[in-house]
DNA sequence: AATTTCCCCAACCGCGAAGTT
DNA sequence: TAACTTCGCGGTTGGGGAAAT
């Protein structure tokens, strides 16, 4: 089954549209709509690829699309859809009338992504990122005390971590293991999931005076698995598929979203690695996790149902008394990036434990 | 004012899935 | 059922404008 070339590359034109080209697809597209991408170029008298045009038109040109900078409450709806979805960028973007793929993957990849970069989340599992933890301190205070100490419990944050990674911290102040030389030697590689997994554990292997002090992204691992569908918390595909899968006449978003989703996800779904809590409190987390999945509609725009809303658990610009409730407003809703990174400190609001005496670790 | 660096985003590319012959 | 075609998705690139020097 060879691929096909997308198009006869000889004598196409590639790069910036035209305003003249965009209107030949444009009344083309009216008067004959589109179907066939392969041919449609030809037929509307364009040089260019099927594939050029139909992006052109899905991207640019349609009629429905939303320009504009994104609002506060478009923005939150694409980092909780992300921390569901993953770079699922359609899916996404079925979510927001008028807003395409390209245009949230690019949101998400310049601003976004760089935000929670600083906040110190990880754009990828949506969870503080272990690097900002000094484990080198942990595990030295660890070794030092020669103590049994439960790592998780030690970190507090035992829903944070990659089980893995939990299981080979723990396994670094377990008795026989106190040697530091000898767990240089002992490490079992066959517990690391790939390169990049070896990459991030590595820290934990080196000499404290090695270990790194800078920020580092995390790579994209988590259970032992590096596709991107690893990073959604659903641990059934088909579920992810039931949640975002349109019908295939679909043809307006607002009723669709006026449907509720399959059953199987409100009730029996548990964003398990999602557990991290940047709204507060896993207590809350749940809360939005079941009123997103459920209550699509509300999940959208309006906040105005008291029992959901990101403004419920947010201190963010939502709560502001600039209410934020529908399409209409998603201009309205901006502010400036020191705003939003305002807001999305708030994102980051977690508490330490209290049994998590910081003071061990001095 | 000129040059360099940084950043954004429209567009491209390659791949896999779905559809067709 | 295999071969081929078309479509859609996600990752990446590079042109151009903005900001910094």
């Amino acid at each position: 089954m060879g691929r096909s070339p997308c198009c006869d590359k000889n004598g196409l034109k590639k790069g910036p549209w035209t305003q003249e080209e965009d209107q030949k697809l444009i009344d083309y597209i009216q008067k004959h709509g589109y179907g066939n991408w392969r041919t449609l170029p030809k037929n509307a008298g364009l040089q260019r690829c099927g594939k050029s045009c139909r992006l052109r038109w899905t991207n640019y040109l349609r009629p429905d699309i939303k320009r504009g900078k994104f609002s506060f409450e478009e923005e939150e709806t694409i980092i909780q859809l992300h921390g569901v979805l993953g770079n699922k960028w359609s899916a996404i973007a079925a979510r927001l009338p008028g807003r395409t793929d390209n245009e949230i993957k690019n949101y998400w990849n310049t601003h976004i992504r760089k935000r929670l970069l600083r906040m110190g989340i990880d754009p990828f599992t949506h969870s503080p990122r272990l690097d900002l933890l000094d484990l080198s301190s942990i595990l030295s205070s660890s070794l030092y005390h020669q103590s049994q100490m439960n790592i998780s419990r030690l970190l507090g944050v035992n829903s944070l971590l990659n089980p893995e990674l939990l299981k080979l911290a723990t396994s670094f102040v377990s008795p026989q293991n106190q040697n530091q030389k000898f767990l240089l030697n002992n490490v079992d590689h066959s517990q690391l999931c790939s390169s990049q997994l070896q990459n991030q554990y590595q820290p934990l292997v080196q000499s404290k005076q090695d270990l790194p002090t800078q920020v580092q992204e995390l790579p994209v691992c988590t259970s032992l698995n590096t596709s991107p569908s690893s990073i959604n918390p659903f641990s059934n595909e088909a579920q992810l598929v039931n949640m975002v899968q349109f019908p295939s006449n679909f043809s307006d978003l607002n009723d669709w979203q006026g449907n509720a989703l399959p059953s199987n996800l409100t009730e029996d779904y548990v964003p398990e690695p999602l557990n991290y809590d940047y709204y507060g409190s896993n207590r809350h987390h749940q809360t939005i996790m079941d009123h997103s999945l459920s209550e699509t509609s509300n999940f959208q725009s309006n906040n105005t149902n008291p029992s959901f809303g990101f403004a419920s658990v947010l201190s963010t610009p939502s709560s502001s008394p600039t209410p934020l409730n529908s399409n209409s407003t998603y201009n309205n809703g901006c502010g400036t990036e020191d705003e939003r990174d305002s807001y999305c400190s708030n994102l980051l609001n977690f508490e330490i434990p209290d049994f998590l005496d910081v003071n061990d670790f001095m």
